[in-house]
DNA sequence: GGTAACTTGTGAACGAATTCACAAGCCCTG
DNA sequence: CAGGGCTTGTGAATTCGTTCACAAGTTACC
């Protein structure tokens, strides 16, 4: 496939929620227009973005509301259970591990690692809290898809690698460093430092 | 000042980080080329990001650690502190209370909102959690700078309205909704959501 | 069935962001 | 102080993403 860019994958995942408020609305058709206004784009943007994975509107009509979701949600991969493991059992990750999120999109928690004393065998929201050594051994059985990372930055590269040697191919990381991955990884980053930054920066370079 | 893209942003924000870094390791000066290997991006770039703002550099030397970090905290608003508000006192956001990554780069936590009736009064990492509806008038008195957002999406659009009717500029939303803001408000969006989906397209869509 | 009102899908035009490439400046060595 | 080795700062070239604009297709109505 034609590479697609991350804005575009990003506004498809817009779209898809859209579609899914508009379904239960009741709505049955929408156009590319009513898409583009309720995500702050364009309709040439919104039609523009479906075009590069096929034509899925009637001239005239618009999109089936229904059926573009559905399409949408095969595009992104969302037709399959993802297995995400959480590494990193602190504050943020606790807090992760019983997010009701992840469950509703398609994406159920299977395991929550960390590598202190103070947290292995412990229970965090009904799972018992692995040791990060056990890892590369429990994926080779349990085959996770996305690890999540919620630990300081200071030795996030190492973990990472480790979980890229043990076969993970996608991760989303919450720590504020850049990590290096091989090509063949996806890696997604929620840096709030740089967020706050780029807010501050807003805020003090406004016109 | 002429328009600086968002990417020009985060980029400077990520050099600041890698120049703290090299402080810490005693480095005295430092080139576009370390800087940009050292953030996965190139020479040029790093060069012509910081041209926005003026030339900070050296021929032939590259530029002064210490100096630089410097300039870039001046630029990126880090020389005073920033007044955080979080709303939400739920799962998230009681994490993000305690995460100590916030006073460590001058972002201070001044309240805790929430409009359930068991959370208000409580106490979450030591602050009381507040009534949502008080925020306007401790707003006058307090004025934050930045709101953090972390409540359901279904009523985020209708809180981030009283926020920047209450004069709030600048919203970091974990609302995985897509919030309209005023023009001279700056958002920025965490959404979990969307970072997981681009992770599952890239997972189903490989080469 | 003809016409008016809509809306899609997509090349072409445009604009924004990145990369190239090089003159100019700095340091070190002999 | 001349020459070689670096590195910056920046216009120009290029690449990438967005917007324009319109032919083609659909529906509704008379």
């Amino acid at each position: 496939m034609r590479h697609i860019a991350d804005s575009t994958v990003r506004r498809l995942s817009l779209y898809l929620r859209f579609l899914e408020e508009f379904e239960l609305r009741g709505l049955a058709t929408v156009s590319s227009e009513e898409l583009a206004q309720r995500g702050g784009t364009t309709s040439a943007q919104v039609r523009k973005d479906l075009s590069f994975f096929g034509s899925f509107g009637k001239r005239g009509l618009g999109y089936d509301v229904h059926e573009l979701a559905g399409r949408l949600r095969q595009i992104m991969g969302l037709e399959r259970e993802w297995k995400i493991v959480i590494i990193g059992a602190g504050k943020i990750g606790s807090a992760l591990v019983a997010y009701r999120g992840f469950r509703e999109r398609g994406y159920s928690v299977a395991a929550v690692y960390d590598s202190s004393p103070d947290k292995i065998g412990f229970e965090v929201d009904g799972f018992t809290v692995r040791d990060i050594a056990q890892f590369a051994a429990d994926a080779r059985t349990e085959q996770p898809d996305i690890a999540v990372l919620t630990i300081p930055a200071d030795n996030a590269q190492e973990v990472v690698d480790m979980l890229v040697a043990s076969g993970i191919r996608a991760v989303l990381s919450f720590a504020p460093a850049q990590l290096q991955v091989p090509p063949h990884v996806a890696l997604k980053n929620m840096n709030m430092a740089m967020e706050l930054e780029s807010l501050s920066f807003a805020l003090t370079n406004q016109d």
